[in-house]
DNA sequence: CAGTTACATTCGAAATTTCATATATTCACT
DNA sequence: AGTGAATATATGAAATTTCGAATGTAACTG
């Protein structure tokens, strides 16, 4: 893949879901596309769809385990887009405040495989 | 004006025309609407048109001086927001360097009043 | 006051983005 | 094999954004 360019990078930022799953996903490190659905509150699909559009232009990483495919912040981004999306997410908390207590109070959540064994 | 929301502000940086008007008034301090027009090589209505949007939304402040507009970063943006603007300015050169070239190339380029006398 | 330069705005068309709905796939469990 | 949960994708419609072209305004110039 080529370098991020900086106008693909905020088109991708430029969309309610897109921003508050790239937020949640900074702040929880990682997250499961059923936990997102939940916490954004909209539909599976549509979740989907713009994880995968992140995923395309670098944005995220996925892994799968199990049933479930976690999604988190792709390790190969440029540092300067690392920074901004670090300063969006400690700046901006009000904006996804919802979102996360959604995210707390949702019962079943898929347990994370710790890196461990 | 409200607080300035990380979904605007990121809509106003998904446009060609407007980051890099952002990223260039940022570099100059301050650009008058004619400089952009020439940087930009685009028409002045579609410029103008970007510019007002993104001094609605409060990143760019203007001053009329004589015969021209002067725009720059608005002194009030918040910390978070210069950050980023500051990352991504100095982290993607390569971005608008080639409208950086015409811009120090333009002949007759309205001179600025020194915040002297 | 006529012409020119700098900039802003309006308008409808064109392009892009987003969406809901339906369907497909994959895996776990029985 | 059969069922259900989790996720992905395809499709066409709807909403949003962007655009060029034309026009408006204000200020300076001669």
């Amino acid at each position: 893949m080529e370098q991020l360019n900086p106008l693909q990078f905020y088109k991708c930022l430029a969309d309610d879901t897109r921003l508050k799953a790239m937020l949640l996903i900074s702040h929880e490190q990682e997250l499961c596309v059923c936990e997102l659905v939940a916490a954004l509150e909209l539909s599976q699909p549509k979740v989907s769809r713009h994880l995968a559009q992140l995923r395309q232009c670098g944005l995220l990483s996925d892994r799968k385990q199990n049933q479930w495919v976690y999604y988190s912040i792709n390790k190969a981004l440029p540092e300067w887009a690392e920074n901004v999306l670090a300063q969006t997410r400690s700046a901006n908390i009000e904006f996804y405040k919802d979102d996360l207590n959604r995210l707390n109070a949702m019962g079943n959540r898929p347990e994370r495989a710790a890196n461990c064994c």
